[in-house]
DNA sequence: CGGCATCCTCGGAGATACTG
DNA sequence: CAGTATCTCCGAGGATGCCG
């Protein structure tokens, strides 16, 4: 991204590097899986298999991989019930509440300009 | 998705309809390029190699792809001048803007939390 | 049950070149 | 300059199977 988006005022020091950083998170976050996984867990505490059951579509693989980059970047707290069968549970950290605030945002959104957008398809597949 | 997040009372008619549609919306415009893109135009109007100086890293292809995507869905608006050599302009459209919102959110977010991530990236990679 | 590894494929995305 | 088309290739992502 060009920059602007993320660089507030900035000392220039080594701007660069929290700017590819920033880039970086963007990327990892800006994904349709990500946002819809984190929307998901809302202010709960989810299993697993209960995740992959309210985020529809989703694969075995994909949720695996996504609630593991979710929790690298400390958006999801994973814990692990040492019973049998074994239990895991996923519930949003600080950052990731703080992030499901805008999904939220872009939920609205959506529903908000549903028929518009559809109009518009309607339009201009003609 | 779970429907959840885009069902609001609704009717039940074809409540089901409408959430794929929801759905697809959200596939398209949850996607990073798509949202760089939106950012990058802002409230400006900008030419085609504008955008793609400004959206970094985008490729020609994807800039063209994603360009007509968020056309047809009715969030930026494209004026040709019949000039030569052409010219080519984006600005976005009232639902372009109002998503542009959010996703300055979005921005926003990973600004406060850049440290905090970096620390929990730190930490998980241990 | 949840996670990881392996295999395989299908299409996303880059590079290149051509038109208006 | 903007857009389209063709070719190619790499890797995201699905399916499957095995561990703890």
């Amino acid at each position: 991204m060009g920059t602007k988006q993320f660089s507030g005022s900035a000392e220039d020091a080594d701007l660069t590097r929290a700017d590819s950083l920033a880039r970086e998170i963007f990327s990892d976050v800006a994904n349709k899986w990500a946002l819809l996984i984190i929307e998901a867990v809302g202010e709960r505490t989810l299993r697993f298999s209960e995740l992959r059951d309210e985020v529809e579509g989703i694969s075995h693989k994909m949720l695996t991989q996504n609630l593991r980059m979710l929790e690298r970047n400390g958006l999801v707290e994973r814990t692990v019930h040492p019973t049998v069968p074994p239990r895991v549970e996923y519930a949003l950290t600080e950052p990731g509440r703080a992030l499901r605030v805008t999904i939220d945002g872009l939920c609205s959104w959506t529903r908000q300009y549903l028929g518009d957008i559809e109009s518009s398809r309607r339009r201009f597949d003609a």
